[in-house]
DNA sequence: CTAGCCTATTTGTATGAGTAAAGAACCCGC
DNA sequence: GCGGGTTCTTTACTCATACAAATAGGCTAG
């Protein structure tokens, strides 16, 4: 028996919908002001003028606009015309803006940044979560490990059950807010391992680490989780660390 | 002499630009939204038939729904209609979505959602910033405390003051997604406050605590920074808890 | 009963005209 | 000269309309 419910709404995290033409534009944009290509005070071309030299309808630039706008990338107003907002006011936590900055490769301090918060979150939402867990969580968990050790981190459906397994004790932890922050830490938790393998193989098998922390979680025991949780973090930072810095 | 640069981008946390038509229809269905009027699921009648009900175009309405799109909270598709997403895509920590979610009272559950997550961040951050403060993160911590201070908490400008000393702690942690984190702490921070009050008066001086942190991460001593801090949301939380719980 | 086409419905894109806001330049009285 | 109000001009914002694309659900042939 399979069990889909709660499965319905899991996609890939491809940055919203590129496929219509506001989508592309707004992503577009996105990656090149994440990527530093516009800095924060510059004034982005009139609507007519830089719609017409994207090759689109005002109607969509100004559409991809909002987008950018509604996450905090540029505001725009009459007479003064659209900037690129202060880097304090950007978004860095949601799902697209993260897509978009690692679709170039982003800093190395950006990187940094989130793996501290992987490390100041994710102990607490393990702890968290080992407190209340339900059957259907562990049922997740467990399943997503199973994947994880039968493709390996070599390949994309193994470090989609990776994304998986961490997501399922974010949503175990029973939090909204902290739900939200599930594709922060799943960027981090891709990256890692892409940057692991870029420099030469698996440093060390991750499995055991997070067989260990599994069993603490069906055991309900959150310190055990908390404490488990903090190696799992430390270790793949200090992979990611020694990958960054060759 | 005044150090005003670096305040320059600092406005009250109201919602975007609900000036604009398009911003005050997203505000309006956003809030709707989050208040639970409509539920995830739910199909919102059709753009002409919508826009027209509302008195705004049909461009205007679209812009809305594109900025409620790219926060999450809807999802369009041509044949099918937009409709509401499911609450575990909604972005929550997006500052707007929370301003509409506390403009009609917010759920008890997420507001003791807001404080797990405070406890959680917060005295890390305040450690962070006890390690990595600048001089002037110093000053303008000292200055929201005098702030505080002068004008209490009863008064809009204390609580103001409040928000920005820990927005302060925050900045101070020297990164940029737990900044990006700082509306979250803000909302929780304002709440905690109004539901003191509501329930007669403050129950506790919350002065001494604030001056105890500041001195710790004056001093540069991370653990005293996290340990003041871990107290200081403890009882903030048991404050709102009475509250919530009369 | 199934595979594949059809079509009706809904959002998406394009265009053009007119409105409102917000700096900047200007004018005027002092 | 000089401050304060006024006009001016640029820009985003709003509106209306037409057409294109996508797709869910029914229809039809096999």
């Amino acid at each position: 028996m399979r069990q889909d419910r709660g499965y319905e709404d899991v996609r890939l995290p491809l940055a919203s919908d590129s496929r219509r033409i506001h989508g592309s534009v707004a992503r577009d944009l996105g990656a090149a002001i994440l990527a530093g290509r516009y800095a924060p005070g510059d004034v982005l071309p009139g609507e007519i003028e830089f719609s017409e030299q994207l090759k689109v309808s005002r109607t969509a630039y100004r559409e991809a606009i909002r987008i950018l706008s509604a996450k905090g990338l540029v505001e725009s107003r009459p007479r003064t015309g659209t900037r690129v907002s202060q880097r304090s006011r950007w978004n860095l936590l949601d799902p697209d803006i993260l897509a978009w900055a690692f679709e170039s490769e982003p800093s190395e301090t950006f990187i940094r940044d989130l793996f501290e918060l992987r490390m100041i979150v994710e102990p607490a939402a393990a702890a968290l979560a080992a407190a209340r867990r339900s059957g259907l969580d562990i049922a997740r968990m467990g399943h997503a490990l199973e994947e994880m050790g039968r493709h390996g981190l070599t390949t994309e459906a193994g470090r989609a059950a990776d994304q998986a397994f961490h997501t399922a004790i974010l949503e175990a932890a029973r939090n909204g807010p902290l739900i939200a922050l599930s594709s922060s830490i799943a960027a981090a938790v891709t990256w890692t391992t892409i940057f692991k393998h870029r420099r030469q193989g698996l440093p060390r098998d991750p499995m055991p680490d997070h067989r260990v922390l599994y069993e603490a979680i069906v055991a309900g025991d959150p310190e055990a989780a908390r404490g488990t949780m903090t190696d799992l973090v430390r270790l793949a930072l200090a992979d990611t660390e020694t990958a960054l810095r060759p």
